[in-house]
DNA sequence: GCGCATTATGTAAGCGGTTGCAAATGTAGG
DNA sequence: CCTACATTTGCAACCGCTTACATAATGCGC
């Protein structure tokens, strides 16, 4: 079944099919729907091995993560694949696992896929590998991964605004004594995170304790741990900002088990909102990061670059996205 | 950057690089070096869209989910990722949004991309789409979906045994008075699960009534409003089973919305075991599903139907796959 | 009805690999 | 050294579609 069986049904030539397969506008209407006909009555479907061999474009982007099962990127995943089926394009899912040599390895199965465009989601990506997609012209965009090089696009958060939101509901609260659980202190992003905190709290006029800084692994167990080495010490914070909401349930949880209660003795904030968090007990404040949005940015980044690339046309600047505060039950006034 | 200059550098034939690549046999050690290092030194990743065109083969298998969002899937996904990419094997998911259409859609998008093989793990499909896998040769393999077609293959799980370890459980802690949660009953396997504790009830003695029988959408609000409908009844049970996390998740919201508690009150069990059910609080007691396991079989069975069908070598018939009971703190004795 | 511009269609050469078959090279026995 | 056979390599056709270019058909004004 390919287009020659089209093309010997519908009495044209295979140029013909081709030509109204893609919608061009020099075939005659009574043609295109005869060979829409056959198209039809033969259930054809074009080969897009075939075609992407022929035009030298993939139509497919290639979307590298860290790891599909952090709730953080499914919605963000969706989101992407949605606009890009809406664009006719496919999207090849990556998994980096957290790890170097899995991204070598999703790199190359982008390259060997000849993606025509490459999201990446996640900070295991060095300047080397970086050079195997602008050597050979493929657009790149990053989320909050500030890259030194040039010509590299990034997904901006607004982190600072959206932390500075949540130091300010608790400080609306009353609350002085505020700890901070990180992800991985190796992680850029992780490291701007902890730094938009501690310049609002400094803006706040807070104090920040050192033991109160306590680093995660951005899962539910690391915030567990992280809590509780602050709640090992002395005194106790009356509220805890975490970088993304599952260190945040894990905090709760180590909270509970101490006996503790939220909000009453200790209030949470997560960030991420991902869509568990308003389902714990209680349900979680937390600093809501629109991942459609990121998605749909990263997507028309990289399609404009894309489509542009022949006509010198870039690709038009994207917003910076500010994340806003989801406040749930997870956040109080501090005990009296 | 294509065979060619590989060829030209290593001064072979086009041919030899591919034979290479390939690891075929019939390259003299000598040359095979030759032309590695060539590989090496252009970087050059071949080109898989032109392999497929020449092999007839894509080296790649569609995955349909419902909607990666929900948590069931992505650890499904990823495992099912895993071990593809382990066998040199591309995955392309596709969400279906629980939307015939989009199916039809994502059927579409699988032939195009002329698909190995197609692992189907969502409901939202007709017989009328799966001749289009079936006419083209294409070997599927989908999970708990009965289909009335020969020559199509399900991973089996048996659901019975995983909901009367539940309601073994249940009754153990001396609970008769049992509700049940089920998916919506227009899809075939929700209908299952819900026969499934029918049966095992009534293997126990127990009276199942008809107003704790209550229909949910899979998604937390639905288990939520589900149990709110049995709280508005009266007796109230003593347990609920829901046939999903997310259900249960809802459901206990309810309970403690009525300030009730879980498990003085009322116990509660979910299905699946999604990672986030062991942070709710209580922690949830579930029937956990291996979705590794799951996808494994899904992957090999397809894997091993493709690379049989010209030997007509049959796929290895897979076990069934037995859910255990994971406990945990949302379920205890009743109350005296 | 004719010539020309316009539009519609066909022809065939790629795109970048794979692979059957032929040719070349190597190896061993006589 | 020659022949027979195995191993290694190269040639070139093909996979299915796109597209530049050539050709045919059509429309239009005079």
């Amino acid at each position: 079944m390919n287009i020659e069986a089209v093309a010997r049904r519908a009495n044209v030539s295979t140029a013909t099919v081709s030509r109204t397969i893609n919608g061009s506008n020099k075939v005659s209407p009574k043609t295109a729907a005869l060979v829409m006909k056959a198209v039809e009555d033969l259930n054809f479907y074009p080969n897009t091995n075939a075609r992407a061999l022929g035009t030298g474009r993939s139509n497919m982007f290639g979307l590298i993560i860290s790891d599909i099962t952090n709730p953080f990127f499914p919605e963000l995943v969706k989101a992407f694949e949605d606009i890009a089926v809406e664009h006719g394009q496919e999207v090849l899912v990556a998994n980096t696992n957290y790890d170097q040599v899995r991204m070598e390895h999703c790199v190359g199965r982008m390259l060997q896929r000849k993606v025509d465009g490459v999201a990446i989601m996640t900070s295991e990506m060095d300047e080397n590998l970086l050079r195997f997609f602008t050597n050979r012209g493929i657009p790149m965009v990053f989320l909050d991964n500030e890259m030194p090089s040039q010509g590299i696009s990034t997904i901006h958060v607004d982190y600072t605004a959206g932390i500075d939101r949540a130091v300010q509901h608790l400080a609306d609260l009353g609350h002085r004594d505020i700890a901070f659980i990180s992800g991985p202190v190796k992680l850029a992003s992780a490291r701007t995170r902890a730094d938009a905190f501690q310049s609002s709290m400094t803006s706040h006029c807070l104090e920040v304790r050192s033991s109160w800084l306590q680093e995660g692994d951005h899962r539910v167990e690391g915030g567990r741990d992280a809590m509780e080495r602050i709640l090992a010490g002395s005194p106790l914070p009356t509220a805890v900002l975490a970088s993304n909401d599952l260190m945040a349930i894990g905090a709760m949880g180590a909270i509970h088990e101490r006996g503790l209660q939220v909000p009453q003795d200790i209030s949470v904030i997560g960030c991420d909102d991902i869509q568990l968090s308003a389902f714990t007990q209680p349900a979680l404040t937390t600093i809501h990061l629109p991942r459609a949005l990121i998605a749909t940015q990263a997507f028309e980044y990289l399609y404009e670059s894309y489509r542009g690339k022949d006509k010198d046309i870039q690709p038009t600047p994207k917003p910076v996205i500010q994340p806003l505060l989801t406040v749930r039950r997870s956040t109080g006034p501090v005990r009296a």
